[in-house]
DNA sequence: GTTGAAAGGATGGACCT
DNA sequence: AGGTCCATCCTTTCAAC
């Protein structure tokens, strides 16, 4: 499996019909992307060509989102994960734009959602360790006015994955 | 990049020296791993055959993990993402194994850790709507026991990367 | 590290069911 | 729609330098 994929330009996000001949594809191709068209077309019961169109039109459809390669961050010296709580007392427009904005500029930020309830929102940071940890904080609230935040320090990953659950035959 | 990935058997997870070229590789492919061997050789400045020796040992030792698809939850219909902060009375090995054979279990937990802290541990959670969550939760507390539940639902998702920052120069 | 050659896979066309 | 065959191109893989 491998393609041009352009970084998924205008990719047509609504909702796409999927039969189970789409859903094993796509739980196969989550799994292992460097399968070939022939191992999938095998294992989901096709030959190749339909199987090749199947996934060029999951890709257009927006389904398929990218290839990547998922690192081991032990082996890259990053022990220390932390889960990041944050209550702000700032709601405007602008501050939410910065803090957004520092967000994505971070590379030890993973993933960053903002919540419904009293905190606000939540980060996964990655670092080396607890003093880059702390220098990331230290970084952060320089650069944006954060009311109140809690570290949630990871002691083990017990699961960690980046396949979705495939729901069957819905829509 | 299609390449054989034997699910990574015997990886030898401990520290590898990464030179410049090898992390500019890796930060590549984290990006996107349907590049060629040609395109990665350009543009790192090298050429396909050491590009592609710098690979196969990254792979060998474990820094590239796999290669997989990055599917659209909302394309898939999973429209709700909850982060979960669990408490627990129980402390005992039998309860842990069984509490981690049940996220195991569960494909909508797409990430579980243990905890440093007052809370024990913390799940993402991928469904399709409130509902969905509620049955995840009912089945859970009704498989082990735990003391307490905070789910926080996420209303937006601000960034969320499969790509680590890769560290400079170290070791 | 470079070149190049052999094998296998990806892409897409033509045609059939 | 999907299946088969095929032709061409591109990549991976590895040997020889």
């Amino acid at each position: 499996m491998s393609e041009h994929l352009p970084p998924n330009a205008g990719a047509a996000k609504t909702n796409f019909r999927l039969d189970d001949v789409d859903r094993k594809i796509l739980s196969l191709l989550q799994e292992d992307a460097s399968l070939s068209l022939d191992q999938i077309a095998d294992r989901v019961g096709a030959s190749k060509t339909p199987v090749w169109n199947r996934i060029r039109k999951l890709r257009e459809a927006g389904v398929i989102r990218r290839q990547v390669a998922i690192l081991d961050p032990e082996a890259l010296g990053l022990e220390a994960c932390f889960f990041v709580l944050i209550r702000t007392s700032e709601h405007d427009k602008d501050w939410a734009a910065r803090f957004l904005k520092a967000l994505r500029e971070r590379p030890e930020v993973i993933e960053a959602h903002r919540l419904a309830g009293d905190i606000d929102y939540i980060l996964k940071v990655q670092v080396r360790n607890a003093r880059a940890y702390d220098r990331f904080y230290q970084s952060l609230i320089g650069e944006v006015k954060i009311h109140n935040v809690t570290a949630l320090l990871s002691m083990e990953e017990i699961k960690a994955t980046s396949a979705l659950p495939i729901p069957d035959a819905t829509r």
